[in-house]
DNA sequence: AATCGTACCTAT
DNA sequence: TCAGATAGGTACGATT
C-alpha cells in the first residue's frame, strides 16, 4: 500500500506500508485443525496455479500466503452461539482473492472430508478499503509515523518531498477529532486549456494544437494563490500578476507543463470538466506529438496516467458517460462532477454555474474565434490568455464558495472512504465502509452472498389519496423525522437481529413474545434487550452527527456557512437514508429485503394509524370546533385540515392543535420514532399526488415562503416561459389572492407568445440525455436532436448524461414534436421560425388548465378568445424540414409570416391599419431597436471587461446573449423594413 | 379517441 | 466490475 499525503507544514509525503496481506474468510469445517489448514492452503495453491490467467501469475508459483483459524461470527441472521471457527485465507496479491473465492465456492477436495463447497466472507472488499478498515484509517485523516519505527528512503521511487517505509502495524491513525479535526494544507492546482480548432470545427487532439494552459495554485485554507501562470504557444504579452511562459514548439510547451506539474506537486488537481475534456485532450495530444514522458503526471516515477472510458449508471443519476482517470498520488477533483452530484441545475456549463453561485456571467469565447485570436499577435493571444486564466480561476472560486474541500473531507471522514472515491463511486460504497468497520469491531463477518435474481420489487411507501382542491384554510403538516432510520432503530432491524425462517419454524431459540418483534411484513427480529443490531448503531451515530450540524447551523450567521452546514446535515441525512436503500439494493453487496420490506411496511402502518387517530380524535363529538380531515400525506407526512375558519388568526390555533396532535399520536410509537409538527400551509393548493403549492408558515405572524412541490416551477424539463408563468400565477393566487389578476396575466403571456414577443431563451427546453437514439425505444425530441447534432459535428454534440437544450420550430402539418426540435443556436443562426402554437398547445395549456381548474369556473376560456387570435400559417404538408431553413418575411402589423414576399402587411391587417401608421411604427421600431441593441451590446462589453474590443462572447446560458442576438436580427429586420417602405412609396 | 409503454423528473 | 430504494405525475409516441 502507498499512502499519499501532506504534512502539517505542507510538505508532500508518501508512506510505503509493508506487511499487510490481502485475505478473506470461509466458515471452517467442524473437523478443522492445523493440519487441515495446511492441506487446504496447499490444495488451494495448486488449484490456483492451474486457474490464474497470465496477468496474475507469480514468479514463484505461490498464491496462498497462509490459511489460519479464527473465531468469528456471521452478521447474517440472529444466532445465539458464541464465535465459531472461520478460516482466514490470505493470498499473495489482492487480485488472487477473486480466483481463490471462485475455487472455494465451486468446491475443493479435502482428504477425509471429501469435496466441500464454501460460502466466502468479505471476499468482495476492495483491497484499499480492506486495508483502511483494518488500519482504522478513514479518508482525509491524520497519520503519525512514530520515531524509530520507520525508514526514510535514500533512493526514492516518487517525487514526494518525504518518502518513508513502515510496517503496517506501526503507523498511528488519528480519529478526526479535537486537534486532528483541522484540514491539511493541501496544494490545489486548478487549470484550464485552450485549443485551436480549424475554422468552424471543434478541436480534435490528433489534428489541433493545445495553445494555452493556465494554472492557478493555492494552498487549502489560504486566501491568495501561490502561483498564477500560463503556458502559451507563440508569444504572449505580459499579464500583470501572472507569469507567462511562451513556447515556439507545442511539444516543448506540453513538456514544460508536465515539468511544472511535477515541480508544483499538487495533492488535488481541479478545473472544470477536466475529466471529460482537458486531461484526455492533453494526453491524446501528447500521444499525437509523441511527447513520451508527458503521461507521467503522478507522484510515482514512471507511473503513467491511465484513462478508461466508462459509463456510470445509477437510479439516482441516470446513465452517464465518463472517463476513469488515475494519476498516482493526486486526487482529481473535477468541479463539474462535484456540482453534477450535489446540485440539480438546468445547465451545468461553467458560465451558468458561475452565474448561479458566484453571481456573475463569464465571458464565453466560441471555439471558432479562438483560432483567430491565436493567429493574431502577442496582444490577441494575451486576450485569450486572460480568458484562459479566468477559466482556471473560476473552478477554484467555486471550490471555495461551495466549500467543496471542507464538505468532501468531512464526508470522507464520516464514511471512511478516500476523498478521491466520493466523486466517482456510489452511495453503497459509503454504507459498506461503515458497515465493515462496525462489523469488524464486533468480530462479525459479512457474507459474499450469491445474487439471487429476484425480479420482485418490494412494496414501498404509501401516498394518501389527495383530496384535491384549493384550501383557504390552514393545513397543518405533521412529519416523522428521519422516518426510515428511526424505524430501523426503534425496531432494531439489522442483518444480525433477523431470525431466519428456519430457526423460527424449529423454534430454535424459544423466544418469549417480549423478546421479538414481528414486523407488519411478517419478518421476525430480536429486540435490543436480546441483541443490539449494528445498523441501528450506525444510524444512531449518523443522526447524532446530523443533530450537531443542525445545532451549528442555528448558531451560524454567515449565509455561506449556513448553506454549508445545511448541506452537511443534508448529506448526513442522505447517508442515513442510504442505509435503508443499501438493504433494498437487489444488485448490491448485501441486500436484505426482510429489512427493507419491513421498514416500508412499518412506515405504511404508521401513516395509516396517524391518519386514523387524528381523524377519530379531533372531532366535534370530542368537543373540537370541527371534524378534522387528513387531506393528503406522502410516506412520512400527513396534512391535516382542523377547521373551516378563514381568518388569519386561525394559523395560531392550527399550530396549537397540530402540536397537541403530534403529542397525542406519539404515544403510540416506539422511540426514537417521533412525529413532529413542522409547518402550516395556508392557503394550500393541492393539485395531485406529489404536486402542491402553498404558503408555508412556521410562525403565525408572517409566512416564510411559497413552497412548491412537483409543479412545473421546480422541474427542469419545462421551458423558462412555463416556469415563470406558473410561478407568477401561483404567487398571484396564493399571496395576492387574486385569481382574476392571474387569469389576465396568463392571457397576456399567451398574447405575447403568439405575437412572437417572447425571447427564445425563455422557450428553450432542456432534457437529460440518458439513452442513445439506437437504444431509445420511442422517438424523443432531445434524443433525435442529439443524434442530428452528432451528424453536424460529432465533437460538440451532447453525450450521454448531458442536458440537451432545444426549441420547437415550425414544421409540416402533423409533424411530430421530435421532428420539430432544434438546437437554439442553430435556430438563431438560420433564422428559423419558432412554433409558438406548439408552445401554447403543448407547453402552456395543460399547466394553465390544471392550475386554474380548482379556482376558476371555466379555465378553458383562458385558451380561447381575442388574445389567442393567430392567422393560420402556411405550412407545407410535404417535404423535409430543410424546406423551412429560410428566412420568412412577416407582416408589419402582426408579424405573421407572409405568403407573398412582396407584401408588407397580411390580409388580416390590411383593412385595419393605414399604411402610414404602420410605416411610422416601423420607423419608431427601428429607433427602438437601435437603442435596445446598443444597450445590450454595452452590457456584453461590460461583462467581458472591455469597451474597446469586439464582443466575442457566445455563451448559450447568458440571457443577454440571446437578447443581443435577437436585437441584432431585429435591428437588421427593422432596417430592411424601413427600406421596403421607401421602395413601395 | 382510448390505451399502453417509455422517458424524464420529482417526492419522500 | 459497478450501480441506494419505490411511488407517481406528465408528455408523447405507438398501437388498437
Amino acid at each position: 500500500m502507498r499512502l499519499y499525503g501532506v504534512t502539517a507544514e505542507g510538505h508532500s509525503a508518501v508512506v510505503h506500508v509493508h506487511g499487510y496481506d490481502p485475505y478473506f474468510y470461509v466458515q471452517a469445517p467442524k473437523e478443522i485443525n492445523e493440519n487441515i489448514c495446511q492441506e487446504i492452503a496447499e490444495t488451494l495453491n495448486r488449484r490456483m496455479a492451474e486457474r490464474v490467467d497470465s496477468s496474475k501469475k507469480t514468479s514463484n508459483g505461490q498464491y496462498i500466503r497462509y490459511v489460519e483459524m479464527e473465531y468469528k461470527q456471521t452478521i447474517w441472521n440472529y444466532r445465539q452461539e458464541d464465535f465459531v471457527k472461520f478460516l482466514k485465507i490470505s493470498t499473495v496479491w489482492p487480485q488472487h482473492v477473486t480466483t481463490a473465492r471462485s475455487i472455494l465456492e465451486n468446491g475443493i477436495q479435502i482428504s477425509n472430508l471429501g469435496t466441500r463447497t464454501f460460502l466466502t466472507y468479505e471476499s468482495n472488499v476492495v483491497f484499499v478499503m480492506r486495508y483502511m478498515v483494518d488500519a482504522g484509517i478513514v479518508g482525509a485523516n491524520w497519520i503519525t509515523l512514530p520515531a524509530n519505527q520507520y525508514l526514510t528512503r535514500s533512493n526514492p521511487n516518487t517525487t514526494c518531498q518525504f518518502e518513508m517505509d513502515v510496517m503496517w502495524q506501526k503507523l498511528i491513525s488519528h480519529d478526526p477529532d479535537g486537534d486532528w479535526l483541522k484540514i491539511a494544507p493541501l496544494r490545489i492546482l486548478s487549470f484550464d486549456i485552450e485549443c485551436a480548432g480549424r475554422k468552424g470545427c471543434f478541436p480534435e487532439p490528433d489534428k489541433d494544437p493545445v495553445i494555452q494552459i493556465a494554472n492557478w495554485v493555492t494552498i487549502q485554507g489560504m486566501d491568495t494563490p501561490i502561483v498564477k501562470n500560463i503556458f502559451t504557444l507563440k508569444s504572449c504579452a505580459a499579464i500583470s500578476g501572472a507569469e507567462v511562459h511562451s513556447f515556439e514548439d507545442e511539444s516543448e510547451m506540453l513538456q514544460g507543463w508536465r515539468d511544472f506539474v511535477i515541480a508544483c506537486d499538487p495533492d488535488i488537481l481541479t478545473g472544470y470538466n477536466i475529466v471529460g475534456f482537458d486531461i484526455p485532450y492533453l494526453m491524446d495530444r501528447a500521444k499525437a506529438l509523441k511527447v513520451a514522458s508527458f503521461p507521467v503526471l503522478g507522484r510515482m516515477k514512471n507511473s503513467k496516467t491511465k484513462i478508461k472510458k466508462t459509463t456510470f449508471s445509477s437510479a439516482q443519476m441516470g446513465t452517464r458517460e465518463t472517463n476513469e482517470i488515475s494519476i498516482d498520488g493526486r486526487v482529481i477533483f473535477d468541479v463539474l462532477q462535484a456540482i453534477q452530484r450535489e446540485y440539480k441545475l438546468h445547465s451545468y456549463t461553467l458560465n451558468s454555474v458561475c452565474a448561479k453561485f458566484l453571481g456573475e456571467q463569464k465571458e464565453d469565447v466560441h471555439h471558432s474565434i479562438i483560432s483567430d485570436l491565436q493567429n493574431g499577435d502577442a496582444e490577441s493571444r494575451r486576450r485569450l490568455a486572460v480568458y484562459c486564466l479566468k477559466d482556471a480561476y473560476l473552478p477554484q472560486r467555486l471550490l471555495d464558495k461551495l466549500m467543496f474541500i471542507y464538505n468532501y473531507v468531512e464526508m470522507a471522514r464520516v464514511t471512511g472512504v478516500p476523498i478521491g472515491w466520493l466523486l466517482v463511486r456510489g452511495q453503497m460504497l459509503k454504507v459498506m465502509s461503515q458497515l465493515l468497520r462496525k462489523a469488524r469491531s464486533k468480530g462479525l463477518l459479512l457474507p459474499n452472498l450469491k445474487v439471487e435474481s429476484t425480479d420482485e420489487k418490494f412494496e414501498g411507501a404509501i401516498v394518501i389519496e389527495p383530496k384535491k382542491g384549493f384550501y383557504s384554510d390552514p393545513i397543518a403538516t405533521l412529519d416523522f423525522a428521519s422516518l426510515y432510520p428511526s424505524i430501523m432503530m426503534a425496531h432494531n432491524l439489522c442483518y444480525s437481529t433477523l431470525v431466519s425462517k428456519e430457526d423460527l419454524r424449529t423454534n430454535k431459540f424459544n423466544f418469549t413474545p417480549e423478546q421479538i418483534t414481528v414486523t407488519p411484513h411478517g419478518d421476525t427480529f430480536v429486540k435490543p434487550s436480546v441483541k443490539k443490531g449494528i445498523l441501528p448503531e450506525i444510524l444512531d451515530e449518523l443522526l447524532a452527527a446530523r443533530k450537531r450540524a443542525k445545532a451549528d447551523l442555528k448558531k451560524a450567521t454567515d449565509p455561506i456557512m449556513k448553506a454549508v452546514l445545511d448541506g452537511r446535515q443534508l448529506a448526513l441525512k442522505v447517508s442515513a437514508n442510504s442505509v435503508y436503500g443499501f438493504t433494498g439494493a437487489q444488485v448490491g453487496k448485501l441486500p436484505c429485503l426482510e429489512i427493507s420490506s419491513s421498514v416500508t411496511a412499518f412506515g405504511r402502518e404508521m401513516i395509516e394509524l396517524t391518519k386514523a387517530k387524528v381523524e377519530a380524535h379531533y372531532t366535534v363529538a370530542n368537543g373540537y370546533k370541527h371534524d378534522s380531515v387528513v387531506v393528503y400525506g406522502d410516506t412520512d407526512s400527513v396534512m391535516i385540515k382542523f377547521g373551516e375558519n378563514r381568518e388569519r388568526w386561525m394559523i395560531d390555533e392550527t399550530m396549537k392543535l397540530a402540536l397537541s396532535a403530534a403529542d397525542f399520536v406519539n404515544t403510540s410509537f416506539v422511540k426514537p420514532i417521533k412525529l413532529e409538527f413542522e409547518k402550516v400551509y395556508y392557503p394550500y393548493l393541492l393539485m395531485n399526488k406529489k404536486r402542491y403549492a402553498a404558503l408555508l408558515w412556521t410562525n403565525p405572524d408572517k409566512f416564510d415562503k411559497m413552497d412548491c412541490k412537483g409543479i412545473e416551477t421546480v422541474r427542469r424539463d419545462n421551458c423558462g416561459l412555463v416556469r415563470t408563468m406558473v410561478d407568477t400565477c401561483l404567487k398571484t393566487i396564493l399571496m395576492q389572492r387574486d385569481p382574476n389578476a392571474a387569469a389576465e396575466y396568463v392571457k397576456g403571456v399567451i398574447r405575447d407568445l403568439l405575437m412572437n414577443k417572447v425571447d427564445i431563451s425563455e422557450l428553450i427546453i432542456t432534457k437529460a440525455l440518458h439513452k442513445s437514439e439506437e437504444d431509445s425505444k420511442s422517438a424523443q425530441a432531445h434524443v433525435v436532436l442529439a443524434a442530428r447534432m452528432k451528424e453536424r459535428d460529432p465533437n460538440t454534440a451532447p453525450v450521454l448524461g448531458d442536458r440537451v437544450p432545444y426549441v420547437i420550430i415550425k414544421g409540416p402539418k402533423g409533424a411530430k414534436a421530435f421532428e420539430k426540435a432544434e438546437d437554439p443556436i442553430f435556430v438563431l443562426e438560420n433564422n428559423l421560425p419558432i412554433d409558438v402554437q406548439h408552445y401554447l398547445d403543448h407547453q402552456l395549456s395543460q399547466p394553465i388548465l390544471r392550475l386554474f381548474e380548482p379556482i376558476l369556473d371555466k379555465p378553458q376560456s383562458l385558451l380561447s378568445g381575442d388574445h389567442t387570435r393567430q392567422i393560420s400559417l402556411s405550412t407545407p404538408t410535404t417535404g423535409g424540414l430543410m424546406k423551412f431553413v429560410k428566412a420568412t418575411k412577416t407582416c408589419l402589423g402582426c408579424r405573421t409570416p407572409l405568403k407573398d414576399e412582396r407584401a408588407t402587411v397580411c390580409e388580416h391587417c390590411k383593412p385595419k391599419e393605414v399604411l402610414f401608421k404602420v410605416a411610422v411604427r416601423s420607423i419608431d421600431n427601428l429607433n427602438h431597436m437601435q437603442t435596445q441593441f446598443a444597450k445590450l451590446w454595452t452590457q456584453c462589453q461590460r461583462c467581458q471587461g472591455s469597451l474597446h474590443m469586439e464582443v466575442i462572447c457566445t455563451s448559450r446560458d447568458c440571457p443577454i446573449f440571446y437578447r443581443r442576438r435577437k436585437a441584432h436580427k431585429d435591428l437588421i429586420e427593422a432596417q430592411k423594413t424601413a427600406e421596403r417602405f421607401s421602395l413601395s412609396w
